[in-house]
DNA sequence: GTTTTTCAATACGGTACCGTATGGAAAGGC
DNA sequence: GCCTTTCCATACGGTACCGTATTGAAAAAC
């Protein structure tokens, strides 16, 4: 969401240099709240206390806002994972647990994926940008796959299928159902990995059952 | 969806009979194309080559609408598939692949169960709805999971796996979204048989490896 | 202290919808 | 051949929103 009247001098206060950022963090409430259809103007203006007269100065108008809404979550939600788990953890075993258990227990990811998503399937533009994304992702599950001893030709199945679970975890989740707990996913992960080389158990002993 | 004023006489020509049902119809186009919040009176009036005079004569207001929508879904979407499969076959096995076969390639489904799954993201009422019938479902995934051999305690994550796989995929195709072909869907539904008994052999031989 | 600049309030016209009220035409009953 | 019932069209008032134009006030610049 670029300015539309990028000050030419420093602003009044200190708020008001964060203007925009604000209208997309409250867009970002309406969204997972409501969905698209409930990111309006007039709405997020009185949630955010002032009219829209305030929304158009800072925004060009609602699709603006809306692409900065697809841009903001293009940037954050993976790119942002990706490094996250890449940084923090050791071997693709590990990789790919931490990955699970950091999106599952993200508290704001399942209603936005899912509204995105929503959003995605009846704009084609934003569903061509999903499944850009789906596609980054997937692949990297299947690299962590990979590089975890599975073969390349299963594990671009097992990568799908790993994706789809987690997705279909954010809808469930999404309209109130209970999280699945980490134990399913612990399951279906050693299922995932079940013909790869090197046991779950600790590095040190070879086998254990 | 009953009917608002119900015909005390016979009505006038043969398809004034089902109107109610068209516009039943008209309203799952719609809500498949665009969401719930595309379920709106005038516009379906007009697909249907009508005003929305005719649609208040038939049905109460959108809200009843709304509902018809829902219940036609329940009855349809899962006791139809259930019944489907248990009739058409034969080992738990078979059912289970042709579970999946069904769910997978019915070309309405994802479309139709996304749009109720966002819908019940921001409505309480369809979200505690579309719990019940995930659980429904899934209950029955389970114990096909069981019949096959799979250990309870194992079969119950498995089931979760499998059918949040499955909404994953229709969010999936949903937004354009390449289908995921059967090679992937046999692979994850081996591993998740992976340990049970009978083999996926002819069902003469007890032992095949 | 005057002038700019920044940001928000107000007011406006326009659109798309909901639900109701009313009218009217065509068919069916008798 | 009237009268009733069925079904739809039209007209209406009301709401919620978009985007623009205009005004206004406070801060910043000078």
């Amino acid at each position: 969401m670029e300015r539309r009247h990028p000050p030419k001098r420093a602003p009044r206060g200190a708020a008001a240099q964060l203007a925009p950022e604000a209208w997309l963090a409250a867009a970002w409430e309406e969204l997972a709240r409501g969905g698209v259809d409930a990111v309006r103007v007039e709405p997020l203006a009185a949630r955010l206390g002032v009219t829209k007269g305030s929304f158009y100065w800072h925004v060009r108008d609602r699709a603006a806002l809306l692409d900065a809404l697809l841009e903001d979550w293009e940037r954050r939600a993976t790119l942002g994972v990706i490094a996250l788990v890449d940084g923090a953890s050791e071997s693709p075993r590990e990789r790919l647990a931490e990955l699970l258990r950091v999106t599952t227990k993200a508290p704001e990811a399942p209603d936005a994926e899912s509204a995105i998503r929503a959003w995605g399937a009846h704009d084609e533009r934003v569903g061509a940008r999903l499944a850009r994304i789906d596609e980054q992702r997937e692949r990297y599950v299947e690299d962590l796959l990979v590089a975890a001893g599975v073969r390349r030709s299963h594990a671009r199945h097992r990568a799908r299928a790993l994706y789809l679970a987690l997705i279909g975890e954010y809808a469930r989740v999404a309209h109130g159902g209970a999280p699945t707990g980490p134990a399913t996913w612990s399951e279906l992960l050693e299922r995932m990995l079940s013909d790869a080389p090197s046991p779950p158990a600790a590095p040190r002993r070879r086998s254990r059952g």
